[in-house]
DNA sequence: GTCTATACTGCGATAGAC
DNA sequence: GTCTATCGCAGTATAGAC
């Protein structure tokens, strides 16, 4: 039948309230003015669509230029995919790890304040951030190698904070691991859903899981049941 | 350079620890034995690459057919997508109402019982989970409809469970709409990365995400703040 | 640095033999 | 119900004029 999926229009996209957010912010200086827009209009078509669903035509018509243009300032589309995500973990550590974190007191403090930034990073830059960790798999495998990097020093960053308050007691004796994956899951998933016109600014939200996060590992369960629980019955159906 | 993608060979997904779940016995009775083999491999093509970067040829390769072979059990690639798209989420939705959920008696347990078997399914068929969630936008528009009634249906199921559990005192006073959100969330992240041989089964990461969920609701926060997070500052760094 | 035009490849789907 | 062969088209990337 019909031999291509039903897409969208340039205009259409740039407009769609569930496409808009601060991703024009990221490039920063090591691009000029019309490499910033490509990939702020690659980003709103990685997200829409995809990355193979995406055409470096709708890429191009996205900033008004045609289909050649674009490999005067990238040499591919996966090039253009790559710098988007490199960029976007770069921007989240940074932001994470950004002003007066270590001047932060207190293992809870210091937990929900990273889980706060991730958060709101999440969401600001939500439609970027869709690209990050979902288009990943789209990759040159040395590219993806690189992203896979930076995830895992932005995961430390986490672990370590709540490791942290484990030893000294703060939070209750958690597995680590398993609860920091919990707890970025908040983080993460929301690229499915947030919009920046929603009833929840990046900040309320991160505020929000951030609280979320901090339940997770204080230990304040009525019945000691907290830290284990691989013995209880709970009717799991097969199916 | 590259015009394609390197990609896998059928043997290769076949294979691979990270894409074997429990998919094949999705199918039913609906379903002869072919279509069952095709639905299977196209799970694994579309899990693997994405709706779009899947070709034709790749799912019917993964059951050693034709291409043409295909067309004779589905009229197009895009309805075999809509098909495990929609048996996802009616498998989902169906078991987590599963047997006796309607005698699992007070609020707490009941969510735990819900929390548990959401997550479960979604770790147990997490390579079909994974296509349930990510390649939802390359259906046509008709078919988005369908499932996102199907998803609309199911999230009211958890909505419910905490809503009742806040009337009665159960759980804390706390924003159903937004913890039902962060608690779905836990359930299908886990796509993102959970396979069937690391650390935990199914039954387990259902019971360890249960237990945060009931973090989420049940009212221990040591400073009366459970409720309400909006005023606090953060140290927001501007980016 | 942008354009138009196009080379080359590979895709979804179909035709028709067996 | 499966195959081989192929049609028509869309996709990435390049050539060469301006």
């Amino acid at each position: 039948m019909a031999k291509r999926q039903a897409r969208f229009t340039p205009q259409e996209l740039e407009d769609d309230p569930r496409l808009q957010d601060h991703s024009p912010d990221l490039w920063g200086d090591e691009f000029g003015d019309v490499p910033r827009r490509l990939l702020t209009s690659a980003v709103r078509c990685f997200a829409a669509n995809g990355f193979h669903a995406t055409t470096t035509r709708d890429i191009a018509a996205g900033v008004g230029l045609s289909p050649a243009a674009l490999y005067v300032h990238f040499p591919s589309k996966e090039l253009v995919l790559h710098e988007i995500v490199r960029i976007g973990h770069e921007r989240a550590l940074a932001h994470v790890q950004g002003p007066e974190i270590d001047s932060v007191a207190g293992a809870a403090e210091r937990l929900r304040v990273l889980i706060a930034r991730y958060t709101a990073w999440h969401a600001r830059h939500h439609v970027a951030a869709r690209v990050c960790q979902y288009e990943l798999n789209a990759l040159a495998p040395d590219h993806y190698d690189e992203i896979r990097e930076l995830r895992h020093r932005t995961n430390e960053v986490f672990r370590a904070a709540v490791a942290r308050g484990v030893t000294d007691g703060t939070f209750a004796p958690v597995d680590v691991n398993r609860v920091v994956r919990g707890m970025l899951s908040l983080g993460i998933d929301l690229v499915r859903w947030y919009r920046l016109d929603g009833p929840d600014s990046p900040e309320q939200l991160g505020e929000f899981y951030a609280g979320l996060a901090l339940k997770m590992v204080l230990d304040t369960a009525p019945d000691g049941h907290s830290g284990d629980s691989s013995a209880r019955p709970t009717l799991t159906a097969s199916a």
